[in-house]
DNA sequence: AAAAGTACATTGACAGGCGATGTATATAGT
DNA sequence: ACTATATACATCGCCTGTCAATGTACTTTT
């Protein structure tokens, strides 16, 4: 696996809102996708996990509420709030501005977008 | 000018590298190179460029001398070891990897590599 | 009864980016 | 002559995000 904790930094928080983007969804959920998603290359920690959710609750970009499951582990669902849809929008375009940037910048073959 | 303190980490050390891969070159010019490379939407701040520098140089990934300058201020040079080129061809790797793999992640549209 | 899977949560250590600040030389403008 | 700006390097200390370690609790499988 990628040991990409420096790389990813600044990354996880529009990643989770990316997760949220199309419906309500809980950690767990979210870090197995992540995991599925790229093979199990990237992976969300979960410490990385629980206190992302903390800031962006915090910072109004997400709501929880805990699921109504008659069955199993509880979970706690998040939900993408309108200006956590905007800030998502926003740094999904400058995240791709910038790893073009930095393609260029390592010599790599630009890729057009 | 984008604000990219969290995204950059972790990719500082290799945009160096690169800088390096071609010639020697000191620390004022590589950051000019990168603010013209990105129209001045990227820049390492000095207090980045030089505690970097030290890092890659206690690593033995660059190795540094004084310019022979006759004029103006002085420059220190900084040039790539081979371990300093080894590592800065496996982390351009993994950003193209990672990058890849984020782009995904946020739901954009994937570019072949 | 034990192990593994599901699910959430917190604490404290660590490390990289950077604002602030300082040094020194050279050049251009007023 | 003085001031501002550009060139060029350097360090200190703050801040913040990631994560290892640790803990809780329920369910399913062996």
């Amino acid at each position: 696996m990628l040991n990409a904790s420096d790389l990813l930094r600044g990354c996880t928080d529009t990643i989770i809102l990316a997760q949220l983007s199309g419906e309500d969804s809980y950690g767990y959920e979210i870090s197995r996708r992540v995991q599925e998603a790229t093979g199990g290359e990237l992976q969300l920690k979960e410490a990385t996990l629980y206190t992302t959710f903390r800031r962006l609750e915090g910072a109004g970009l997400v709501e929880s509420y805990w699921g109504d499951e008659q069955a199993g582990a509880r979970r706690r669902y998040y939900h993408l709030t309108e200006a956590g849809r905007s800030l998502y929008r926003e740094n999904r375009d400058d995240f791709g501005r910038l790893s073009g940037m930095i393609t260029k910048l390592l010599g790599m073959e630009e890729q057009p977008v």
